[in-house]
DNA sequence: GGTCCCGGTTGACACGTTTTAATGAGTTCG
DNA sequence: CGAACTCATTAAAACGTGTCAACCGGGACC
C-alpha cells in the first residue's frame, strides 16, 4: 500500500508543497515550465489528491448530495442524469441517496451529507417538516428543493402538479367519465396531494360532485403499490376511470386489472403521471402526464451552485414547469 | 454558518476532546456517566462529526464505492439495493457512479472514489481493462466484481451469462425457431459476448449452425438500442426468434415490432434477459433469464467488507449463481 | 542608481479529528 | 502498607492539504 503525497510530488520536481498545491488549485498562477514538471511528476509518481484532507483544509468539498425519493423509480434516475451531467461538467461529484419515501431514512442521509460537508443538497422531502434542511443551511450547506415548491428563501426546481392533476382528470371526464378513483402514495407526500387537488378542481369545472372521486392510498408508490391498489378496485367495484399519482401505480394497476379479465380503456380507462419510457411499452400503452425531468435535474443543479459559488450576490428562485397531458390507449 | 467542533463539545461537557472521541467511536471504553453528559452536549450543540477530519486522520473512509454500467437499468437498481441494505446495516454509505459502458468516465469515477479514500469499490467493469482496478487495490482500495467472474485474487460475484444464454436459445429451439438473431451491446462488454457464447453453445447442440445466428450490435444496451435493433431487423429480413442481450433492449425490440405490425410471438419469438420487473406488464409479456439481482448486491457487498475488516484473514471467493428461464408469452 | 512593482515561489501554520503513551485514581493482592 | 494492576481520562502528536504573508529576482520608471 502505497501512499504518495503532495510532498513526494514536490520533491521530486524540485519545488515546494505550495506550488503542486497551486497547480492543483489555481494552475494560471504558476509558471508553464515548473506547471508542467509538476505535472510529469504526479504522472510519474500517481499521484491522487487526498480529498479528505483537501476537504479539510478548504472547508468544502466538491460534492452535492441528491436525495431522491425512490431510486428505483425512472422519473428520478431521468433527474439524477439532469444532476450529474451538470455537476460533472463543474468537475464535481453527485452523492446519491436514496429516502424510500421515509422521513427517518431521509435525515439519516442528510446526517452523512452533513458528516461528508458537501457544498449542497438537492433533495425531494419525504414529509412536510423542513426543520433539517433548515439546519443544514446555518451549517452552509445550500439547498435547492427538486419537484417541490417552496417560499421565498430558498431555491426550487418543480412541476405545477395541481395542473397535472386537473390536465389528467379533465381528459379522463371528457372521455366520458363519470365515476372516478385516485391512486396515489401517502398524503404527506406533497406530489400526491397536489395532484389530488388538481383533480379535484376538474370535477369543479364539470358537472361532477367531490364525491365522485374514490380515493386509494397505499404505502408505496411503485408497481407493487398499484396492484394494491387493484385489488382494492375489483373488490370495491369499479370506477369508470383510474387517474394514478405516478406511471408505476398505473403499470401495477393495468397489470392487475388485465390479469382480472378488464378490458382497459373500454371497461375502465386509466392514466397515469410522470410518462416514463415504460409507459409507451406497456401492455395498454399509457396515457400519462409529461414532465420535463431531465430539465429538472439539471436545472436545479445549476442554481444550487451558484449559490454555492457566489452565496452572497445569489438570488433565491422559485421556478415553475407546466406538465403536459400524453393520450395514448389506456385512455383514448 | 456556525460550526462546532469536537473541542466545544469536550469543553461543554467538560472533558478533554479525545474523550469525546472515544464517544463516538469507542463507547464502551469510556464510563457511562461521563458518556451520556458527552452525548447530551452533542444533541445540545448540534454537533456533527467531520467526516474528512476523521477520514484523513483514521486513514480510511466510511464509504464503498459502486460503479455500475448503468443507473437507468432496472437490473442494477436492484443490486443497489442489496448493496444499499449491507451498507447501511454497517453504518457506511454508498457513493453510487454511473460509467455509462464508457471505460473513460468508469475512469473518471475511480479517480474520484480513489480520491475519497473510500474503503472499497464494488464494480461492473466496462471494459475488459482492469488495470485501473488493480492499481486501485495497491493503493490500498479493495476491489469486488459484480456480475462479473474474475481470477483467483479477487473477489466476484457473477451469474453464470454462459449457461443463461444457452437457456435462452435453448428454448426458442425447442419452439421452433430456425433462424435467430441476438441482439446485443458492444463485445467488449463480456455480459454480451458470453450470453452470445451460450447461445452458440445451444445451437451445436441442436442440429443448427451458427450462420444461423445473425448478431445485431448496438451502441446502448437500453430501449433505444432496442428500437435501432429492430428497425435493422425489419429491413434485412424478420428471423423467427429474437434473443436480446437484456430486457430494456427486448422492449425496445418489441415496441418497433409491434408498430411495424409484426406479430409476437407468432411472427418472431422474443427473451429478453435479467427479467426486470418491466418485462412481465409489457404489451406482449415478455420471457426473460432471471438472475438473483438482489442478492448479487448484497452477497458482494459482505465480501467486500470481510476484506476491508480483516484484510489478512480474507480468502478471495468467486461467487457464480446460476440464472433462470422464466417462459412468458413473447416465445410461449 | 535607487525605488517600486510584479509575477512566481516558498514556508509555516491551520483545518478537526484519531491515536498513543502517559497520568491519575482506585482496587486488589502479597 | 506498598506494589502491581485496572480503568478512565488526558495531552500532544500526527494525518495531507490549502492559504497567506513573506520573500526573491528582475524589469520599469523617474
Amino acid at each position: 500500500m502505497v501512499t504518495v503525497g503532495i510532498k513526494d510530488v514536490a520533491r521530486r520536481a524540485g519545488v515546494s508543497p505550495g506550488t503542486v498545491s497551486n497547480v492543483l488549485n489555481r494552475p494560471e498562477r504558476v509558471a508553464a515550465a515548473t506547471r508542467s514538471r509538476v505535472e510529469e511528476a504526479i504522472r510519474e509518481l500517481g499521484f491522487v489528491r487526498n480529498g479528505s484532507a483537501s476537504t479539510l483544509r478548504a472547508g468544502q468539498s466538491r460534492a452535492v448530495g441528491l436525495v431522491v425519493l425512490d431510486v428505483g423509480n425512472p422519473f428520478f434516475v431521468e433527474v439524477a442524469r439532469g444532476v450529474e451531467d451538470v455537476v460533472s461538467d463543474r468537475d464535481h461529484a453527485v452523492i446519491l441517496c436514496n429516502s424510500g419515501e421515509s422521513p427517518e431514512k431521509e435525515a439519516r442521509n442528510l446526517r452523512v451529507l452533513a458528516e461528508q460537508r458537501v457544498r449542497g443538497v438537492l433533495i425531494t422531502p419525504a414529509g412536510d417538516d423542513t426543520s433539517d434542511l433548515l439546519r443544514l443551511r446555518e451549517h452552509g450547506v445550500a439547498v435547492v428543493f427538486v419537484d417541490h415548491s417552496a417560499s421565498g428563501d430558498v431555491c426550487s426546481v418543480a412541476v405545477d402538479d395541481v395542473a397535472g392533476g386537473e390536465l389528467a382528470v379533465r381528459h379522463l371526464i371528457e372521455k366520458g367519465a363519470r365515476r372516478l378513483a385516485f391512486v396515489s402514495g401517502p398524503k404527506a407526500i406533497r406530489q400526491c396531494s397536489d395532484r389530488r387537488r388538481g383533480a379535484l378542481r376538474a370535477l369543479e369545472t364539470s358537472d361532477l360532485l367531490p364525491g365522485d372521486l374514490t380515493d386509494i392510498v397505499v404505502p408505496e408508490m411503485n408497481a407493487h403499490g398499484g396492484q394494491l391498489a387493484a385489488r382494492t378496485l375489483l373488490d370495491e367495484g369499479l370506477p369508470d376511470a383510474v387517474f394514478c399519482a405516478n406511471d408505476l401505480l398505473a403499470l401495477g394497476v393495468l397489470r392487475v386489472l388485465l390479469q382480472a379479465g378488464v378490458r382497459v380503456p373500454e371497461d375502465v380507462a386509466l392514466i397515469g403521471y410522470d410518462d416514463i419510457e415504460f409507459s409507451s411499452a406497456a401492455a395498454v400503452p399509457l396515457s400519462s402526464i409529461r414532465q420535463p425531468t431531465y430539465q429538472l435535474g439539471k436545472i436545479a443543479t445549476e442554481l444550487l451552485l451558484d449559490e454555492c459559488d457566489d452565496p452572497a450576490g445569489h438570488a433565491h428562485q422559485q421556478i415553475m414547469f407546466q406538465p403536459e397531458l400524453v393520450v395514448r390507449e389506456s385512455s383514448g
